[in-house]
DNA sequence: TTGACAAAAGAACGAACGTTCTTTACAGTG
DNA sequence: CACTGTAAAGAACGTTCGTTCTTTTGTCAA
């Protein structure tokens, strides 16, 4: 017993914790008590209630401000078999979730406001951001010291580090051979960069 | 006109289909018609079914045999922007033409066979690999000379640029720093590294 | 074989939900 | 200035939902 009114996680819990993965991974949503009782095998509603909140306590599910059950991350979790490859310690790796978007949603936290953009060229190449990447860019006007922005200037894209110079705004290339931009008037941003991909050549 | 009870898709629904693709950004759900309200800032539910309606014979949406919404593929689409940064104007992004695409589609081809393993250290700094990003390997024990592979050495998963030294194979750092591995005996492969993400601090 | 407890079923209910239909507001057009 | 279509609001209704409480069944040990 780990609480008075939150009974333990027992064995047959993951038989149903089994059978709602099963279901999530065919409709990608956890259905209603009623539903859930065909998925389960069960009669009872309120058994099934009693069910889902031991999954929430053992951390497998959770529940929206809105009162929806969804899934947390270690619902996608998979068993440590998986990575049997070996078993070094230095880097984990962790089984990519269930099979949905886990990357789309690793980078992106405001989809209405992001945009890809393809990296041209290598003035930032000391960052680590190569020609032919992809810039994850999040649109907004203001942006700290040490981001790295995507500005306009003279009408065009550029991608830089923001840093400051005397009071004023300056546009750092992460690469000797191009010069510090320091924009005359006002320097206007389009986004900050929040992410970046890169896909290799098969 | 597509259809005479499924009318078009309009850009006003695009506003809407921003507002849930953040909602949902946030709580990987669709709620009930009233939350939409509040999500769509409209008073009626009854245009929020008309909205979710034309959504779903727009391709963005669709239901499960219990009825319940779920997003589909397109969903998830970004925006790419048609210029890349450093040419071209400063096309306006928000466009809605242009090309979409969805991340992880772009990133693994092969769901099954792929994992996400975080990187540690600098050794692969060089070629833009940087401590903290993620590389997406696809497992298999097959790689060509030049491929960035992830082996088992000495127990422990490393992150190398697999090359060929008088007839064997070797593992090359992208840091002056670190120290070509010349394994004895055979050389195990766990994947060839096909992709990178990086995610900046907010 | 009885007692005790966990697992499951069942009933009951108010609140929330999805749906349909009707009405209003408003912008554009002729 | 009326006509028309779209966007939204509102009301009304039957259904489904989640919840609580009570009852039955099954299992195991004393």
């Amino acid at each position: 017993m780990t609480d008075s009114n939150t009974p333990d996680f027992n064995p047959k819990d993951g038989e149903y914790l089994a059978k709602l993965q099963d279901y999530y991974a065919d409709w990608k949503s956890i259905p209603s008590y009623a539903k859930l009782c065909d998925v389960f095998g069960i009669a009872s509603k309120s058994w099934v209630k009693a069910i889902l909140m031991r999954l929430n306590a053992a951390g497998f599910i959770e529940r929206t401000p809105d009162g929806a059950w969804i899934p947390s991350r270690a619902f996608f979790a998979r068993p440590l078999a998986e990575s049997s490859v070996q078993a070094g310690m230095p880097v984990s790796v962790t089984a990519t979730q269930g099979e949905y978007f886990v990357i789309d949603e690793m980078l992106i936290d405001r989809p209405s406001e992001t945009t890809l953009i393809p990296v041209r060229g290598d003035s930032m190449i000391e960052a680590g951001i190569h020609d032919g990447d992809v810039a994850v860019v999040e649109k907004r006007n203001l942006a700290n010291v040490g981001d790295i922005v995507v500005a306009i200037v003279d009408n065009e894209f550029t991608l830089k580090t923001l840093d400051k110079e005397r009071g004023k705004y300056i546009l750092r290339p992460a690469n000797q051979a191009y010069p510090i931009i320091r924009p005359q008037g006002t320097l206007e941003i389009f986004g900050v960069m929040t992410g970046l991909i890169r896909k290799y050549r098969k």
